[in-house]
DNA sequence: CGTTCAGTTGACCATGATCAAGAGTGGTGG
DNA sequence: CCACCACTCTTGATCATGGTCAACTGAACG
């Protein structure tokens, strides 16, 4: 697992080997660690550098006066927190970590000369930013018109396919280091109604989910009943776990 | 109102006038108007274009199969819809027309040039898809977090603000030419509490919304309700409707 | 072993949804 | 000019999803 990004970028657009090497000295020259339940950056700090992560969970979140939060994006292994800084003077949001998070840190000279260089990393991390803002769009739509089952089932849908396209599933499982709590402020329900739901899910066979390890055993089902559609992804290489992959409809 | 657009990147980006000539251009080279309830593009087309609002509103949605939909944002003179077309290759939404809409369209060469030999003008782009992602954000806040009248005083709040800025403000009022059913989608709400809660915000002195037009006679007091805080929209001239402009506040 | 944190369960409550009907309002054609 | 139609807004009655409050379990860790 030394280089997420490089297997993300590659869902995009093909890559050179200078490319990869690139990337992976990216990855290895400035790299942070911060424990779980700290935070990167703050609402209101102003960005000092683009964060790769390496490894672990982080969530991007915005709090209320009233003290609730609301999650508005994971970050996971390969994924860009984020590309404001060299526009925007101040962080609307926060990041933080909820594992112990690794994370690459590039400069904004040497992210400079990396975009003025390497055309085909330029054009995927557009595609990053782009694709993450389709997820943003669909979270709102989570949120606006789906039940919290549907919630669920989506956003379990959703992490399961973005940890794959980096290579961190393995067969039907992966992680899932969020307690109820946090997957609450990512749905904008109570902890104590996405206790239940799950509860729901897993009566129904439709998921495991035990010891910060979620198991999927019919991804199609779980899709189905999470109105999930995988297109907002813009993944490539949609393999046997969507209905993409598998072709005819093989319904529960 | 020849060009919202220029108004709207100099809201980030001091501009040259060969900046404003190149953009006086883009608006006019290649202009299409869409009727009313029409859409300009399809969830699953190809994106051929970018395009640029000149008149009127349109919004992007999403459909479910259930035959709901979530309106993901709006698009207002000075708007770009969107980037996406040199990235993705299917559009993960619709963009529609709200009233009838004006927009001028952008080729892939031209834009190209444009960014290859106006950095002003390149960097404001850069802001503007920035800030388009950071109210991503607040709208997954909004659904996620807030209640009934705080989502509805947010919405207003945002409207009469991205209006402002691309000077379509009349002094306290601006046109919002939504329906009640148009702006449950957008809340993620039923048109019947939008109604109910649209009548208490009147009742109380908060809004005026009368043949399309809004009027915001208190705009702190507004914001108060709706938990609004503009940081979000990265605005840099934020005016006398806001807590920053006023400095010391005048809270009722 | 106590302490802490996540998960679980129960009883009750409230925000907002649903269903149904009616009132304005504006545009169109006869 | 008026009548009709469509669309939006409004109101009422009832329902349900999910929230709140509170207590308890169970595992991990010092």
């Amino acid at each position: 697992m030394v280089n997420a990004l490089a297997r993300r970028l590659e869902e995009y657009t093909p890559l050179t080997d200078a490319d990869r090497d690139e990337l992976t000295r990216l990855g290895s020259q400035s790299t942070h660690t911060i424990q779980a339940k700290h935070d990167l950056i703050r609402e209101g700090d102003a960005p000092r550098a683009i964060y790769v992560v390496l490894e672990g969970w982080g969530c991007h979140y915005r709090t209320l006066p009233s003290g609730r939060r609301q999650i508005v994006d994971f970050a996971v292994p390969g994924d860009l927190c984020d590309l404001n800084l060299f526009v925007l003077d101040r962080m609307d949001h926060s990041i933080g970590a909820i594992t112990r998070l690794k994370v690459a840190e590039i400069g904004r000279e040497v992210f400079h000369r990396v975009v003025t260089t390497s055309p085909n990393i330029t054009t995927a991390l557009w595609w990053v930013e782009l694709v993450s803002k389709s997820i943003h769009r669909e979270w709102i739509v989570s949120v606006g018109q789906r039940t919290a089952r549907e919630r669920i089932a989506h956003l379990f849908c959703e992490l399961f396919l973005r940890l794959e396209s980096v290579g961190l599933t393995d067969g039907f499982s992966c992680d899932l280091p969020l307690t109820q709590d946090e997957i609450a402020d990512t749905i904008g329900l109570t902890s104590i109604h996405v206790n239940r739901t799950i509860q729901g899910l897993r009566e129904r066979g439709l998921i495991q989910l035990k010891n910060r390890r979620l198991t999927i055993p019919d991804m199609l089902a779980l899709q189905q009943v999470g109105c999930f559609n995988p297109d907002y992804l813009h993944i490539r290489r949609l393999n046997r776990h969507t209905d993409k992959g598998r072709g005819a409809k093989t319904s529960r």
